[in-house]
DNA sequence: CACGGATCCTGATGGC
DNA sequence: TGCCATCAGGATCCGT
């Protein structure tokens, strides 16, 4: 499910809500992909302060420390005064004082990490290495442009990575570089100053986008093409294999890359 | 060190 | 209750 429009709209729908609540309970369900980090006794009594994003983690600021929330592939995050009895895939669940915070995850890819702090060890081997956030005003053409030249792989798979930029996945990578007509394969390290600059464009606005529009996911638009306003993030090539492009009408083709599979139009996306 | 592949887990789907 | 293979929006870990 999430991409980054995703995180950003789940934490944009209770982050002011839960601001200010004080922990009641906590509660852990099947194992996560990663432990806890604390005995979950040790949150109660804590006041959540704000909730910030970081890539596709979520923080959850506490008085003294913070939890690190990822959605995995299949992750969403509840928020409300009163929820349902807890169904199978909720993994973990904090109460507060001013309503319940419930992580549903089936495949369990996801995450709710405790940190004392972001200097903590857990807290930089997760969030250390991230690139630069996309919707910043430090994602510009010339930081871009240096960090893709330092990477000789395929530029889909240095947009997966994150290293460089960060928020990028499977869905918008295929449809960024469809938008800025850049072949997926094409070598990090060699795009021309202006390709860069074509699909860092693509970048904050397709993301842009997603995040004003509510986050739904291009895979959801399509099952919902027709819907009046969300027509202009209709996907262009993503899942679109065999089909026409809405472009050229050349037949979208596909490809694995790293255990991924990839979109691309081999007409409008130069080599 | 940078890269490519394996890996975690459950569910949906389609072929046979 | 059919069985099996494949695929799914992520990203870390490990071997080379």
């Amino acid at each position: 499910m999430p991409e980054l429009p995703e995180v950003e709209v789940t934490r944009l729908s209770f982050a002011d809500r839960i601001a200010g609540a004080e922990v009641l309970s906590v509660y852990l369900g099947k194992a996560l992909r990663w432990p806890l980090g604390c005995a979950p006794a040790k949150l109660v009594g804590r006041t959540v302060q704000a909730v910030r994003r970081r890539g596709k983690y979520l923080l959850v600021d506490l008085d003294q420390g913070l939890l690190l929330v990822h959605l995995g592939m299949s992750g969403s995050l509840g928020f409300a005064r009163h929820l349902a009895a807890l169904g199978k895939h909720d993994h973990f669940e904090m109460r507060t004082s001013h309503g319940t915070l419930r992580l549903n995850d089936p495949r369990r890819f996801g995450a709710v990490v405790y940190v004392a702090g972001e200097d903590a060890p857990q807290a930089r081997k997760l969030l250390g290495k991230l690139g630069m956030e996309p919707l910043s005003d430090d994602f510009d053409v010339a930081r871009f442009h240096a960090g893709l030249k330092r990477r000789k792989t395929a530029i889909k798979q240095v947009l997966l990575a994150g290293d460089v930029v960060v928020g990028v996945g499977n869905i918008y990578a295929s449809e960024t570089l469809f938008l800025a007509g850049i072949r997926p394969t094409l070598n990090a390290a060699r795009l021309s100053r202006p390709r860069v600059a074509r699909l860092h464009a693509a970048i904050r606005d397709v993301l842009g986008r997603a995040v004003a529009g509510g986050g739904s996911t291009l895979r959801n638009f399509s099952s919902a093409a027709g819907e009046s306003g969300h027509f202009q993030l209709e996907a262009m090539v993503y899942a679109r294999a065999g089909q026409a492009c809405r472009v050229c009408g050349t037949a979208i083709k596909s490809l694995r890359q790293g255990q991924r599979s990839t979109f691309y139009c081999p007409h409008c996306q130069k080599a």
